[in-house]
DNA sequence: TAGTGCCC
DNA sequence: GTAG
């Protein structure tokens, strides 16, 4: 943790990481018949939106995650255009798969939030993908929590505060694991450092060439009117 | 810097 | 090889 420890001290936790308010782990949510269900749902939608690699703004770096949508909005990102959300794929020009019931359900379920979620961002993580500190700033929806599925390969994920720089804590998840931004953690830095490659074999190597993780994140993203 | 690389 |  914090600071130097050394032997025979006990570490000093004044400068301990507070976690924000409103953030929640719900280990275990999805049994492996349902994170199963969920994969096969994101396999089907692929053949309709195939997986992309995004591109940064300004500099077109791609990232090192694969994207597809479900939903009536999918996030995308490209040199040109930058970070936004678009009803259509940005290859294809055809929309998105609809959001799959079960995610939903989930929604309704952990979210408080009186309307439905509009984008189900699906991040596909080689086992040498990355996903580098940043906060969900492209939503108008500012007061929804953003709600995520963690399926395959474990991850380590990383949650900072609401600046750059700032102290962080890290935690393990697994597949099948529900992870819940809300409150003042729904604007704080977060990000994955690394997937533990082979952890699961809930992702086929037909469908997912090399496995690794998939990641499901639901957002609202228009002011419910 | 929703990236990469290097260094402790 | 890891964690940060």
């Amino acid at each position: 943790m914090g600071g130097a420890t050394r032997p025979g001290y006990i570490a000093d936790m004044s400068d301990a990481f507070t976690m924000p308010g409103g953030f929640r782990l719900l280990p275990g949510y999805f049994d492996r018949a349902a994170q199963q269900a969920l994969i096969d749902l994101v396999v089907t939608a692929s053949r309709s939106a195939p997986f992309w690699r995004p591109a940064m703004p300004r500099t077109g770096q791609p990232l090192s995650v694969q994207m597809t949508n479900f939903g009536p909005l999918g996030w995308v990102t490209d040199k040109a255009k930058g970070y936004r959300y678009e009803a259509c794929h940005p290859e294809t020009g055809q929309p998105w798969a609809p959001m799959p019931d079960t995610l939903l359900t989930l929604w309704r379920e952990v979210s408080d939030y009186p309307a439905e979620p509009e984008a189900c961002l699906v991040n596909w993580y080689a086992p040498t993908s990355k996903m580098g500190m940043h906060i969900d700033w492209d939503e108008e929806a500012t007061d929804a929590a953003v709600v995520s599925v963690s399926l395959g390969d474990k991850a380590r994920f990383r949650l900072g505060g609401p600046k750059r720089g700032g102290k962080t804590a890290s935690m393990v998840l697994s597949s099948g694991d529900v992870v819940v931004l809300g409150g003042a953690s729904r604007r704080c830095y977060h990000g994955v450092d690394r997937i533990y490659p082979g952890s699961s074999t809930l992702l086929s190597d037909e469908h997912f060439p090399g496995g690794g993780r998939i990641n499901l994140t639901m957002r609202r993203v228009t002011i419910p009117g």
